[in-house]
Order: structure tokens, then sequence, then C-alpha cells
DNA sequence: TTAATATATCAATATATCTTGATATATTAA
DNA sequence: TTAATATATCAAGATATATTGATATATTAA
């Protein structure tokens, strides 16, 4: 039940439902790459990643400074299924915007 | 994504959780009796209900002073997977009680 | 018609979640 | 070591959701 209700409450939250498939389109992005790229500050990206990492969506590799957040593989076929429906979504999506300043 | 939202919002609730599950397992459940079985009070299963409801998981038939909820058919395969989902937890679900004094 | 039952909804409060700005930590480069 | 960059986390306020008790509506039975 606590697996099911903190899966369920990550994707409860349009922008994550956003992030979500960004990464999914994206492959492997940074913390900064995506504040960029959604316009967003860098403590309410960071703190969504680590919900949707926390539920199983994400993982998370750091390298040096960065921290590279992907979908987590494998995926269980509930979280597959999920992602899947928020990909049939008619969602904004913006593109990846590289703004790592070193 | 107002509809997917709306669908993962329902499902975002312990009680909700359950109460889907004893539907899916009694087939068809009036408010009171739901009401009884959960030692919930009225307002508050109906409210959960109604969620269910609009969320597209539940439909409802009146019948004189009855209201009686049955998991909507046919529910399309995302749905019926979270259902699916929900059938594998581990919950506490209450035995039917009929509770309705006529 | 009156009373009882079933259900829905509202208003108030309680609780949880989101957003922001500030701060802390870690890594790298100068 | 100092400064810059990247990320995480915290505290405060804003917003959303849940719970309760009260009330409204509808149906049936007496």
């Amino acid at each position: 039940m606590e697996d099911f209700l903190n899966t369920v409450g990550a994707i409860n939250d349009e922008t994550r439902i956003r992030l979500l498939r960004f990464i999914d389109l994206n492959k492997k992005v940074c913390v900064c790459d995506v504040e960029n790229s959604f316009g967003m500050i860098q403590s309410r990206i960071s703190r969504h990643l680590k919900i949707l990492k926390e539920a199983g969506f994400l993982r998370v590799e750091r390298e040096g400074r960065w921290a590279y957040y992907s979908i987590r593989s494998p995926l269980d076929a509930f979280r597959q299924t999920i992602l899947a429906e928020i990909a049939c979504l008619d969602l904004d999506i913006p593109a990846l915007m590289h703004n790592c300043k070193g």
C-alpha cells in the first residue's frame, strides 16, 4: 500500500508528469538542464525529481558536480504502463536546453 | 491531462483504494452498506464514492431511495491495470454488512 | 401528510502538498 | 585556498484535499 500510494502520489502532479515525459524523451538529463528547459527554479526541480526517484520512476547517477537523472531500468510493468499512458497525453514538453556553465 | 490527473488523484487516497477494492469484490453495493462495513460516516463515504465515480471507476444506479455503486463497465485498459494492481495489495477490506433499515 | 430512511452537499476545520527564497554541501577550477 | 557551479534541503506561506457535523433533497411507508 505504501509503495502504491508513493507511486500514485508521484504522478498526481502536472509538473512531475511533464518532467517524467521530458526525461523519457531525453533519456539522461542533469538538474540544471531541466531547470532551464522548464524555466523553473532549481529547488522546485530538485524536489520533484527526488519524489519521482523515491517513487521508483527515476534513477540518479552522480558525475562530478552533476546529477544525471534517467528512467529507472528495469521498470516494473505497472510503472511502464503509467509511462505509456503519460506518453499518450497531449503535454507541453519543452525542448532540452543545455545550460550548465561548466 | 485533466482526465489523467482525475484518475490518478482518485486513487491517491487509502480510503478510496479500499473502497474500490471492496466494490470490486462485492460487485454492487449501496452507500449505507459501505458506510456500515467501513464504519465511516455517510458524508465521507458519499464524497469518496463520488470522486471515484467522476474519475471513471464507478457507476451508480438509483433504485428507489438507494444508490448502488459498482465498477464501471466497460473499463478502459489503464483503469483495469490500476484495479489489478490494487487487487495485489495487502489491504484490510471489511466484510459486506447489509444494514439498510428498509 | 408526516415520519423515517438514504443520499448528497455545504461550511468549518484539520492535514497534506506545492512553491519560493535562503542556506548548506560538494565538486571543480583558478 | 578561494570562487564558481551544481545540487539538495529547510522554513514559511500558499494552495489543495480530507474529515466532520449540519443541513437539504428524495423516496417510501404509515
